[in-house]
DNA sequence: ATGCATGAGCT
DNA sequence: GCTCATGCATA
């Protein structure tokens, strides 16, 4: 009860209608999705060598300046047991290094060259027929993905990175033809309050994946939908497991378990599952990598709030 | 730049 | 119902 909330009717959105199109080998970005109304999409670059489609241009640009190398092992670590997910294109046994310096020259040269990270989104779309959000480049660029999904985007960026500096007319890569609204509905985001987001935290300390009973527990006593605290850890688990691995082994799958005994057990070395991990948080200022749980220290937390929230949990 | 949400694929 | 990739909406 109280705030139930579904708005009935909520700002139609754009929609990437074109994501749906799946294979990426070879075919015209530009078959006739329109269909709807859409006069003039991609009238293809009139000015421009762009091929489009031909072949892939080993960068010419000074993409390798890296030292690399003498990091044969972190490469093939997808996700242990996982195996290959990557069914998509050929994804390069990168290392930590070289997805962090390729983020960082691609930010800089994406700036160089005027583009906003949406631009680019969208000029993947145009480019090879996936198109990506601002958030999604935000995040590769702050290197805010998992090491695979970070592979997965890499060759794509590469290219369009490539094209970018060579073509005479780099505004012909985002020619905006995304017009579909989407009809569907979408829960309007709830906005947790700090002392709510710090009793979050504080459960989630304790136990980082509540099953059902005691997801029900924490929303009725912080007052929230069962859904939304259920998200809420989906989200603040998969944050926590952004960058940050386990160094060693990948032991993927024995972060948390299903807690035997109610929210009372002593949290887990937290996860880590994204990244081979290299130079990072060894020294003493993480740059922009190591995205670890802010709040990992419990008595802060406690000073968040007063309330007696975690009372019958901490106690 | 980031918080909350969605959906596909698994288990 | 979880993980994972991804994005809308917003601070």
């Amino acid at each position: 009860m109280s705030h139930g909330v579904f708005y009935p009717t909520w700002n139609p959105s754009f929609w990437p209608g074109i994501n749906h199109i799946t294979p990426p080998a070879s075919n015209n970005q530009n078959p006739s999705t329109s269909s709807a109304s859409s006069p003039s999409m991609s009238p293809s670059p009139p000015s421009n060598g762009l091929p489009g489609n031909s072949f892939f241009s080993v960068n010419t640009t000074q993409a390798s300046p890296g030292p690399q190398t003498q990091n044969p092992a972190s490469s093939t670590r997808s996700s242990g047991s996982s195996s290959g997910g990557c069914s998509d294109s050929e994804e390069e046994n990168l290392s930590t290094e070289e997805l962090e310096q390729f983020a960082k020259e691609l930010k800089h040269k994406r700036i160089t060259l005027g583009f906003t990270q949406a631009d680019v989104g969208l000029a993947l779309g145009n480019l090879y027929g996936k198109m990506f959000s601002q958030t999604t480049i935000c995040r590769f660029e702050a290197l805010q993905l998992s090491f695979k999904n970070m592979c997965k985007l890499k060759p794509l960026l590469q290219r369009w990175l490539n094209e970018a500096e060579t073509s005479d007319n780099p505004q012909d890569m985002y020619k905006i033809e995304r017009v579909f609204v989407d009809t569907r509905k979408r829960k309007r985001r709830t906005s947790l309050e700090g002392a709510v987001r710090s009793a979050l935290e504080t459960y989630f300390v304790k136990c980082p994946k509540p099953n059902t009973q005691e997801i029900t527990h924490i929303s009725d006593d912080l007052g929230l939908e069962r859904d939304v605290v259920r998200v809420w850890f989906c989200n603040r688990r998969q944050k926590g497991k952004r960058l940050a691995v386990p160094l060693d082994e990948e032991c993927d799958g024995q972060y948390y378990e299903q807690s035997p005994s109610p929210l009372n057990m002593a949290h887990s070395p937290i996860p880590g599952q994204g990244y081979p991990l290299s130079s990072y948080q060894l020294g003493g200022a993480p740059p922009p990598t190591l995205y670890m749980p802010q709040m990992h220290r419990p008595d802060i937390l406690k000073q968040g709030l007063h309330h007696g929230l975690v009372s019958h949990l901490t106690g």
